[in-house]
DNA sequence: CTTCTAAAGTGACAAAAGTTACCGAGCATC
DNA sequence: GATGCTCGGTAACTTTTGTCACTTTAGAAG
């Protein structure tokens, strides 16, 4: 574990490795496990050590929409901006691969980004990211139509499982991308016809 | 100028003050102008002491799709989280109503996190309230029809300009929203006889 | 008061997306 | 092999949104 955590977050420095190993709390999730739900208060930051984590932002009507993944290196960027004030949170994260998560007290978190450096760029980092990555989604659903945001949606599965044989039911996209099934099997096939992908069940073999 | 800074940004402690004030470039922007254009590198945060600053995000076709306002008192999120690396700015922001800004080069931004509390906390909380805000929008570009987006628009303007006479053409709402001006008045039209708004020349009267 | 222009209204139609309903294919379990 | 279940295919239809074409209107400018 030691050296895996360096590993894993290579850029923090061996005091916050040590800072954080001295503090760590390590908890693990099974696949389809919720970590944290919308309105729930954030008392942690939390580190993604192993798995793969989605999360999506929640209406009211039970609406579940896919922002982005969480993969190991990477944290919650939503979880770090609610320190000191007792926030809930804004949104919803699911395993989807068993994962392993460091969890940080929001208390040391705040703290470090004024010993640790390396801690401090990590944040800052992160918060662009994510930033960045929302921005893109909402490109996707201000400027395009249903079937440019399906092959955006693909593409990004592609690059987070780094695979191109994606095991994704039509429900589960629909659902992502808050649409229906019908619509999803419907823009599949058409890219099929295109030569885009090819079509098995509960698998999707990109050509892109 | 000095005290209006205190009173417009009033949990900066006085130290940090102090340190803008004897680092502050003051610029000026009148309604219209573009301080801010997709790709073009960031060298500055911007914190807005007068004036209205509206932010966009554009797409390759020349559609620019509004998130927010910029008002007195605020910062721009993404000039902040740029530090360091040499970033473009993924954002557009154009003046609607004349601006006054203080221009803070992105070095001292980065110290003054390590120096200034109250700095540090300004940071945090204007990612935090940037990432909520947007987390909205998705809410509404994801979840909902066009009606309710046109509703949702509406109210942050009434709260943008504190006032419920909105002086907009549809046509300027229709390009927020990224849809046809066709649209809007067909909508708005409907809004009206539910006796929601009154409909004037370049003026929209908000009941709600 | 006339003229011009940008803004807004509107009808007709096209395209995209959502909905309903039903069928069939693959796969696990008994 | 029969049963049941989830997944996917598809046709038919509705609703929403986008587009085109044209008219009307308010207000500015002459």
């Amino acid at each position: 574990m030691p050296e895996q955590l360096k590993k894993i977050f290579s850029t923090f420095s061996n005091e916050l490795i040590q800072d954080i190993k001295s503090n760590e709390v390590i908890k693990n999730f099974s696949s389809g496990e919720v970590i944290m739900r919308t309105g729930q208060y954030i008392k942690n930051t939390i580190l993604v050590t192993k798995g793969t984590i989605k999360v999506y932002r929640e209406d009211d009507d039970g609406g579940e929409f896919f922002m982005y993944y969480l993969q190991p290196g990477q944290a919650c960027a939503l979880s770090m901006v609610c320190a000191a004030k007792n926030e809930k949170s804004q949104i919803m994260a699911k395993v989807v691969e068993d994962a392993e998560v460091v969890m940080v007290p929001l208390s040391l978190m705040d703290k470090w980004m004024m010993q640790h450096r390396s801690w401090y760029e990590f944040v800052i980092g992160t918060y662009r990211n994510r930033f960045e990555e929302v921005l893109e989604v909402i490109d996707s659903i201000a400027f395009r139509a249903m079937d440019e945001r399906l092959e955006f949606y693909l593409k990004r599965q592609v690059e987070a499982c780094s695979c191109k044989e994606l095991k994704l039911s039509h429900q589960e996209i629909g659902s992502d991308l808050n649409t229906s099934r019908e619509v999803i099997s419907r823009l599949l096939k058409k890219m099929e016809q295109r030569g885009l992908v090819v079509l098995h069940r509960n698998q999707i073999e990109i050509l892109m």
